[in-house]
Order: structure tokens, then C-alpha cells, then sequence
RNA sequence: GCCGACGUAGCUCAGCGGUAGAGCAACUGAUUCGUAAUCAGUAGGUCGCGAGUUCGAUUCUCGCCGUCGGCACCA
């Protein structure tokens, strides 16, 4: 006798173990048809799993939030039964469910093209329609090894071997004459597969991850529910390419990149005005938090960086520049300077400079500091990863003591900052200390304390990044994610005992005895070039007027009404907006298209009618011409300059 | 760095073994017009760079550079 229960806390009996398939049929034909799988006390398993117990279960179909990664995992397989079908020869590895489809990866001598993707589509849809059924089966580790290298498949084999070795059973399953190591769950049968998918890129895909390894090919595919559902995705995906800020900054005329500098920004006179908005934004924030500004060499000598440990570690990614002319030897002993990869070790130099009290801490170094990195080809991305940047970078000297409060403080100012430029949901990772590392864990012990306490008191919700900290210390990550989905890390606050140590910083203490400093690295932004970036994204381009590069325009209606265009402009700028006349003889409608395309938040039309009443027609950036109003041009100016000023305390 | 795709006018894109075309933008002229494109005309290109094949290469082949999508990397 086996009782199950169902959500709605009703109790079926069953006098001998039963399936989810049993169950679903026994609830009723449409649930048994609509059937994809099972939650049995909570665990998500086949729907033929034979249940012999009392339990819970939970019949998943299509409508489930589970529903979606299971369709995906078993697209991946569709889409390799097909590959192999199509491709003889072509060996499987693995192909999991992905945020919005999945992916598998294939060993094949010849790639894959993107011309390659409507016959394997078709063949995929086939096999749907053949409706093969899916089976669970367990293997003895030998007789899985002995079948996958038979058949060629090299990389299941020796996966299969290291499941073997663990003593583990290996999971298998078929569907027709195709079968693949898994641990599921799985669909009863490939026919129960919407047809809403579609492959949608390739790449290369290191196995294991690991880039000694051979590479593979990786074929991407989306998959959902309904067709409907396919639908709506792809149709977000079109959005978002138009919010896409390499997109939106040759739009807007904010900047560009060239071959010439690959990873370095070409700054327009607009994009530079953004710039320096958020400059003077950040700046005043840190001001108000206690800050000092510095500013330190681009030149520095390699035998700095051999001392704080960067020469060793990352000396592949930094420029380096000699001055001797081109074709002289670099020589033992000639200088070589490195083109600052970043600026800790200055901000030291800056420290040791003069003796330091306990009285002086914490001391708060920040610089927008120029730092070039030679990313790796591949990585270049916009302005998002590039090769010259500028940190909003600052480093607190303070006392070990001081390390929760100025943890603390510092949290809360970047809380204000992201939330003054519009980012509401800010995902922090903590990453805790990795395998190779410096210090004692007595110190490790209290330095992630205090960053775990500091972002607890500022509200933070953190996940874990488990081992990946920095030598030196822990650090959270403050994380944005682009129009395109990907996370990109801004801010940072990191615990580091070991560069005062490197680099010997020392202070004196109350007991007047020489001690070591802690720093305290940390960013809000990360780099002005990826933090615009991502404010183009997060805003699609409509920037909040403080931050727009031309907050308004006045556009004339006819050419009568130029000379109080010219006034209204004059008494704009007076007030500090950033306002510019368009006296085209062009017709209103083409003024307010143009305008709007350029994202300019706010269009002052004025006529004959204005020039006489001195006033201004205001429409606004995303309303239509129902929605403008009429104002007397100095209370216009008035209102505009008080919401164009920049956020303050 | 690796895999794949791509690189034609300022932008978006077409073309293709016989040295290039469209729309928008630009420029000139006309038009003075009330909220997302007024009309007409003109001009604009070493087809990313360098080799090779060919009578002839933007087109085919190779190399390099860059961009894009991933992977790896990200102090």
C-alpha cells in the first residue's frame, strides 16, 4: 500500500508501488497527457520513477517553473542525437540547460557553420516527432567504459572511467537508438518536446573549462515553452541590441574606438561631458565621505612593481616603455618602466612619504587614476573591457580595528551612489579566501568578518564566491549586468594585509611603536569607461537630465522667432543647463524627431506665440505633444536648473 | 590567447572574376512651416591592410589587423 499525496493535500492510495505516470493517469487523462516529470517529496525526478513509499508528489507540466530547465536539457540531447545522426563521427561531451536554452559541445574535426543550423534544426524537430521514448537504465562502470570507447566517444569514456573510480553508478539514458551519460531527470519521450527552439550561435569551449585542454565546438540554442514564448524572447533580444551602449554611443556621439588604439576610448565632446558630470558627481561624494584626492605617475619603474609582487604575477599584462630609443637594446640594468596597471603601490608611495601617527588614519587616498592593462584580445569589449581605463580608486590606511567601520561606511556610500545613478538591484558576491594565500587565518578570520558584518549593516545580501578572493584578502564584488546579459563587476572593497607589508608602510602608534597599516582597496564605479557604459545601458540612452551631455534644445518654429531662441539659450546656460539652439530651417517635426532619436530629455519649442508671451513649449523626452506644456520662460529655466542639479547630500 | 563569423560611402546594408550601388545623413537651392522625416539637385568609396592566383581581384587563396558571438582570462 502506497499513499501519496498530492499540493492540494489530498491522499491517494495505490495497493502496489506506483510511477508518476500511474499517478498522473489515476488524477486524470489530461494531467497524464500534459505530464513531464515529477517533484517527489520536493525532488524533482522521472515521471517513471517507481515510487514504493508514502510520499509527496507533484505531477510537472509545462506551466511548472520546472518545466523550463527540463525542456532545455532534453533540447540539448535532441539537438546531439541529431548532430550524431547528421555528422557521423562527431563525438558528444556535454549539454546542459542554460539561463534561456542551452548549449551542447561536439568533438569534430570539421566546425560547424551557422549554415549548418536548418538542416540540424529540422532533423532535431524530427525526432521529435518520432516521439522516441526516453529510458533510464543503470550501467556497471566497466561495461559504460567499454561501450563509449567502442563507439569512438573518447571524452564520455573518460568521464564515465572517473564516475567508475568514485564507485558511483552510471546513469544512462536512452532515447531510440541514441543514448547519453546523465544524470536527468528527463521527459517520458522526445515527443512531449515543444517546438519552440532554435540554435542560435557557436563557439569554441574549452574541455573541462580549462584552456590546456582541447577545444570543442559549443552550439547555443534557446528554448521555451511555447512558440509564443520563442517569440517574446527573440523579440527581447532585438530590444536589447538597441540598448547596447557601443550602439547608443555612436548614436548619441559620445565616443568610439579605432584600430588604431584597440581597448582605448576616443572620448566626444558629449561623452566627455558625461564623463565629467560623473566625475564631478563622484568626487563631491567622496569628499563628503572623507576622501583626499591624489594623483600619481603613469612611468613607474619595474623594481616597484618587482616589490609589491605585480612584476611576478602580472607582468604579461602590463605595457612597458623604455626610454631608450627603438632598436637599443634593453640591457641589465637599464630602467624599464611599466605603464601603471593600476595604483596601489603608488597610493603606498604617497603614505610612506613623512611619518604616519595612529592619528592619521584612516587615511583616504583616492585617485581617478589612467591605468593600461593588456587584456587579452579576446576579452575587448565597447568600453566595457578595454585596455585603458580610469579607476575611481582609493585605498584607507587604517588599523585593523578600523577595518569594520570603514567597511561599513563604505558600503553605505556605495549604496548612495548606485542608487542616485538608477541601479536597484545590485548583485554582491563575497569571495572568501582562496587555497594559495598570504597571511594567517586568524587574520583571514577576522578581515572576512568584518566584510561580511560591513555588508550586512549597509543592507547588503551577499551569495558567496567561494576561494575566490585575492591573495591578500577577501573582497566583495559589487556586480552589474548589462542589456545583453552579461555581469560586469564595478564596485570593490578588498581587506589586503600583504602590500603594507611588500611595500613597507608603517605608522606610528599611541604606544609609540612602528606598525603596519591595513588597506583597504575599493572602487564604486570600478572604471569610469565600464560604469558609463553601463549607465548608457541601464538608462537605453534616456539619461536622467543631470547626467544628459545636452540637456535640452530650443528649436525654433519659424526663423522670426531666432533672436528669442538665442535669448532663451543665453538664459538657459546662465542657469547652468547645458542648452543649444537649432535654428535650422527645418519644419518642427523634423526638430522634434531628430532631437528625440538624439535623446535629448528636454525640447523647448518656441513660435511667434512664445517669442511675444515669453514663454517656452516643453515636451519632454518619451511623451508625445499632448503631454507638453506651456511655461513662462523663467519659471521654466528655474524648474529645469533645480532637477538638472547633481544629487548631493 | 582559442574557436567561429564578419570588415563595401558618416550610418544601415546590397552586390560580385571585367576597378561599385540603395536608403538615411552631408552639401547647395527653394520652402517659414506648431510637435517623430518638405521638395529638388550635388557631392561622397585606396571595397580593413599586405601578399598570391589570374589577361584582369572588392569578388578566389594565404597572412596580418580589427570588430562581433562565445570559451579562457579579468590584479
Amino acid at each position: 500500500m502506497v499513499a501519496i499525496t498530492l499540493p492540494d493535500g489530498s491522499v491517494k492510495s495505490f495497493p502496489q508501488p506506483v510511477s508518476g505516470v500511474d499517478v498522473a493517469t489515476a488524477i486524470g487523462p489530461g494531467l497524464a497527457k500534459a505530464a513531464l516529470a515529477m517533484k517527489v517529496d520536493g525532488a524533482l525526478v522521472d515521471l517513471k520513477k517507481v515510487i514504493d513509499r508514502d510520499a509527496r508528489i507533484e505531477i510537472v507540466t509545462g506551466k511548472s517553473p520546472e518545466a523550463l530547465e527540463l525542456i532545455r536539457h532534453d533540447v540539448a540531447h535532441v539537438l546531439a542525437e541529431a548532430v550524431q545522426e547528421l555528422y557521423p563521427g562527431t563525438q558528444i561531451t556535454f549539454g546542459p540547460a542554460t539561463e534561456d536554452g542551452f548549449y551542447y559541445d561536439f568533438v569534430r574535426e570539421q566546425p560547424f557553420t551557422p549554415d549548418d543550423f536548418g538542416k540540424i534544426e529540422a532533423r532535431m524537430k524530427e525526432i521529435i516527432d518520432r516521439n522516441e521514448e526516453i529510458v533510464r537504465e543503470e550501467w556497471q562502470g566497466a561495461d559504460a567504459v567499454k561501450h563509449f570507447e567502442s563507439t569512438g566517444e573518447k571524452y564520455k569514456a573518460e568521464w564515465v572511467q572517473e564516475i567508475a573510480n568514485r564507485g558511483e553508478k552510471i546513469s544512462i539514458y536512452r532515447q531510440g537508438k541514441w543514448l547519453d551519460l546523465c544524470v536527468g531527470p528527463h521527459l517520458p519521450s522526445t515527443g512531449k518536446l515543444p517546438k519552440a527552439f532554435k540554435l542560435t550561435k557557436l563557439s569554441g569551449a574549452y574541455w573541462r573549462g580549462d584552456a590546456k585542454n582541447a577545444q570543442l565546438q559549443r552550439i547555443y540554442g534557446t528554448a521555451w515553452a511555447s512558440e509564443s514564448d520563442l517569440k517574446a524572447h527573440l523579440t527581447r533580444l532585438e530590444e536589447a541590441e538597441k540598448r547596447d551602449h557601443r550602439r547608443l554611443g555612436r548614436e548619441m556621439d559620445l565616443f568610439h574606438v579605432q584600430e588604431e588604439a584597440a581597448g582605448s576610448v576616443f572620448w566626444h565632446p558629449k561623452g566627455w561631458t558625461l564623463w565629467r558630470t560623473l566625475e564631478g558627481y563622484i568626487r563631491r561624494r567622496l569628499e563628503d565621505g572623507g576622501y583626499v584626492e591624489v594623483k600619481t605617475p603613469q612611468l613607474v619603474d619595474r623594481r616597484l612593481w618587482e616589490q609589491s609582487g605585480h612584476w611576478d604575477k602580472f607582468k604579461d599584462a602590463m605595457f612597458l616603455a623604455t626610454p631608450r630609443a627603438e632598436g637599443a637594446s634593453v640591457e641589465e640594468g637599464d630602467r624599464v618602466y611599466a605603464i601603471k596597471p593600476m595604483n596601489c603601490p603608488c597610493h603606498v608611495q604617497i603614505f610612506k612619504q613623512g611619518l604616519k601617527s595612529y592619528r592619521d588614519l584612516p587615511l583616504r587616498l583616492a585617485e581617478f587614476g589612467a591605468c593600461h592593462r593588456y587584456e587579452p584580445s579576446g576579452a575587448l569589449h565597447g568600453i566595457m573591457r578595454v585596455r585603458a581605463f580610469t579607476q575611481d580608486d582609493a585605498h584607507i590606511f587604517c588599523t585593523e580595528d578600523q577595518i569594520t567601520a570603514e567597511s561599513i561606511k563604505f558600503c553605505d556610500l556605495l549604496r548612495q551612489v548606485y542608487g542616485d545613478l538608477g541601479f536597484s538591484d545590485v548583485r554582491v558576491k563575497f569571495s572568501d579566501r582562496p587555497a594559495i594565500r598570504a597571511g594567517e587565518d586568524a587574520i583571514w578570520d577576522k578581515a572576512e568578518k568584518a566584510l561580511k558584518d560591513a555588508s550586512k549593516a549597509a543592507g547588503l545580501e551577499t551569495t558567496l564566491n567561494p576561494g575566490e578572493g585575492a591573495f591578500y584578502g577577501p573582497k566583495l564584488e559589487f556586480v552589474l549586468r548589462d542589456t545583453i546579459g552579461r555581469d560586469w563587476q564595478c564596485g570593490t572593497l578588498q581587506v589586503d594585509f600583504v602590500l603594507p607589508e611588500r611595500l613597507d608602510a608603517s605608522y606610528v602608534g599611541e604606544d609609540g611603536a612602528k606598525h603596519r597599516p591595513v588597506m583597504l582597496h575599493r572602487a564604486i564605479f570600478g572604471s569610469f569607461e565600464r560604469f558609463i557604459g553601463i549607465v548608457i545601458e541601464n538608462y537605453a540612452g534616456k539619461l536622467p537630465l543631470w547626467l544628459a551631455p545636452v540637456q535640452g534644445i530650443v528649436a525654433t518654429i519659424v526663423s522670426d522667432a531666432d533672436d528669442y531662441a538665442r535669448e532663451v539659450v543665453k538664459k538657459a546656460r546662465a542657469a547652468g543647463l547645458r542648452v543649444d539652439p537649432d535654428l535650422r530651417n527645418e519644419k518642427i517635426g523634423y526638430k522634434v524627431r531628430e532631437h528625440t532619436l538624439a535623446k535629448v530629455p528636454l525640447l523647448l519649442a518656441v513660435g511667434r506665440r512664445e517669442a511675444e508671451q515669453g514663454t517656452v513649449a516643453v515636451r519632454r523626452l518619451g511623451t508625445g505633444s499632448d503631454a507638453q506644456e506651456t511655461l513662462a520662460l523663467d519659471e521654466a529655466i528655474a524648474r529645469f536648473a533645480k532637477e538638472a542639479d547633481v544629487p548631493h547630500a
